[in-house]
RNA sequence: GGGCCAGUAGCUCAGUUGGCAGAGCACCGGACUUUUAAUCCGGGUGUCGGAGGUUCGAUUCCUCCCUGGCCUACCA
């Protein structure tokens, strides 16, 4: 026995009689001749759902009967019994439904069995859509069939369920009793679909690129390491597509995207998931400011659509995400918001100190690019809560962007941030094959100084490089942290439907 | 990795300055033909996260462990 008791599969004395329960009403069901996992009970399109059914009759008044026969199916989530009439909720995908079972309609035998069932069960009716005399529309159930028998209790139906633990690890019992867990995946589909419908009416073309990759690029992180038998080859799942899409500008897909998981082999955090998901997007022919305008379009389309609003009430705060949103490089926010005057002409070592009396760590190999990018993270991102577009990263740290020409040591990249979050990282791509070299090689002196998420050189990608790749844009979007932020969660696991967590204990 | 907090019935939560463990919902039995957190009557179902220790006695105090949460670090 361990603490996991209750998750684990070993029960307790009081569980294992409700479930006992069930199963000896199982068990009776059986011996009744009935099957208690019914295959089917109609066919879909003769099948109403209870959010229609709720609009069809709006106008049905209290007491009155339709004279309309539907066929329902749902879960029983309560019942009140009142002798020989009772009421029964069941919940379908859209919502819930009351029957009224009555002994006159059903005759005693199923009407006693129907109230037999219990909470949790899938039942399947039929009857004539009434609305009861306090104005509750219902189904007076006429004919009925058990679909599928519930031998677990449900959490409790007034406060839902709340253990952190349990709604993550059991999310389907979460969804099943919290409505607002549910709503927020039913947003996170609706961000998706809109993403999706964006970028299909701007002329992109979707595609899928390896999740195991022989070598694992577009981003500074640890990967995942897997090995294939076949081939007898070590195999990475990908930390970023973005080399692979590249190759794509390459071949001459002007404009293309995908929806990928990403896996980085790092802490988990309200903020950090191991798998997450990302969309990239590359564009030739365009710069980072481009792709800026481009990703105020994009989000203020899928706010709208998914809040019908661009004002999100947040634990952080009200933000608004009107456009046009707040722009400065990386300097001008560090003076902004750190009153931190800095430059890559300071010595290394000024920077080194700046860095260490604001108690931000820098890893060793650290140039003065990275010292700045540390500051910028630690002190100014938190800070930004509503959306800005922060420009010039430094080129040490963006070993895949296009240098600045105005701002030497600096790139064309942008991230935009908001409630004190990375939200999306964009930048106009380097296309200069000698270029790319060069910063792989850099990144490879990096990793011999033990920064461990310094990117791998890729000779394939350079390859491709050398073939000639068009100028482009190019732009990644944490799409778990924009779920967050357009549904006010502040934990990156309210809005994974099954988050990364840690292995039950087996007990001692 | 470090700090703080939490874990009590199937669920949501009280509580015990160390002395037989509590409520609501759920569940079981009964009444009830219009309820909707139905109501009424009866029933408490538990290894108080786990293992040790102190004690006449530990769910309560101590130590260690497990799991989760928050903060912090890591994730440039």
């Amino acid at each position: 026995m361990d603490e996991g008791a209750h998750l684990s599969g070993e029960l307790s004395s009081r569980e294992a009689e409700l479930i006992k329960a069930r199963r000896e009403k199982l068990n009776q069901i059986i011996s009744m001749g009935v099957s208690p996992y019914a295959s089917f009970f109609a066919s879909p399109e003769q099948i109403e759902y209870s959010d229609d059914l709720q609009r069809s009759y709006s106008s049905l008044q209290p007491g009155a009967s339709s004279g309309k026969k539907v066929n329902l199916a749902g879960r029983i989530m309560a019942k009140r019994e009142h002798g020989k009439a009772s009421f029964i909720d069941i919940h379908d995908s859209t919502g819930k439904m009351q029957l009224i079972a009555r002994e006159d309609v059903l005759g005693k035998e199923k009407y006693e069995f129907l109230l037999f069932l219990d909470t949790g069960d899938w039942i399947g009716v039929a009857g004539e859509v009434i609305r009861s005399k306090r104005g509750e529309l219902s189904v007076l159930v006429e004919f009925y069939e058990l679909l599928s028998k519930s031998l677990r209790p449900l959490p409790e139906k007034w406060h839902g369920l709340r253990d952190t633990e349990i709604k993550m690890r059991r999310r389907y019992l979460d969804l099943l009793v919290n409505a607002e867990s549910r709503k927020i995946f039913e947003k996170r589909s609706v961000i998706i679909r809109s993403l999706r419908d964006f970028l299909d009416s701007k002329g992109f073309l979707e595609v899928e690129t390896p999740i195991l990759q022989p070598v694992p690029g577009g981003a500074a992180a640890k990967p995942f390491i897997t090995h294939h038998n076949a081939l007898n080859m070590d195999l990475y799942l990908r930390i970023a597509p973005e080399l692979y899409l590249k190759r794509l500008l390459v071949a001459g897909f002007d404009k293309v995207y995908e929806l990928n998981r990403n896996f980085r082999n790092e802490g988990i955090s309200t903020k950090h998931n191991p798998e997450f998901t990302m969309l990239e997007v590359y564009q030739a022919f365009v710069d980072y400011r481009y792709m800026a305008i481009f990703l105020e379009e994009l989000i203020t389309t899928v706010l709208s659509e998914v809040n019908g609003t661009l004002t999100i009430e947040h634990p952080k705060g009200r933000i608004s995400f009107e456009r046009p949103w707040a722009r400065m490089t990386m300097l001008e926010a560090l003076r902004l918001y750190a009153d931190l005057d800095l430059s890559l002409e300071m010595d290394l070592e000024e920077l080194r100190e700046i860095a260490e009396a604001y108690e931000v760590e820098i890893h060793p190999s650290a140039g003065k690019g990275w010292i700045i990018a540390e500051i910028f993270e630690k002190l100014v991102e938190p800070k930004i809560i509503q959306p800005t577009i922060v420009l010039d990263y430094p080129e040490e740290i963006s070993p895949l962007a296009r240098e600045n020409p105005n701002a030497p040591g600096f790139t064309e990249r942008f991230e935009l941030i908001a409630t004190g979050h990375e939200i999306a990282n964009a930048f106009s791509e380097l296309n200069d094959p000698i270029d790319q070299r060069a910063r792989f090689l850099a990144q490879a002196e990096k990793r011999m100084a033990g920064d461990e998420a310094a990117q791998p050189l890729d000779e394939d990608f350079l390859t491709a490089l050398e073939y000639g790749m068009p100028p482009a844009g190019g732009l990644g979007v944490g799409i778990d942290r924009l779920v967050m932020v357009a549904t006010g969660c502040s934990s990156i696991r309210e809005v994974i439907l099954f988050p990364q967590l840690r292995r039950e204990s087996q007990g001692e």
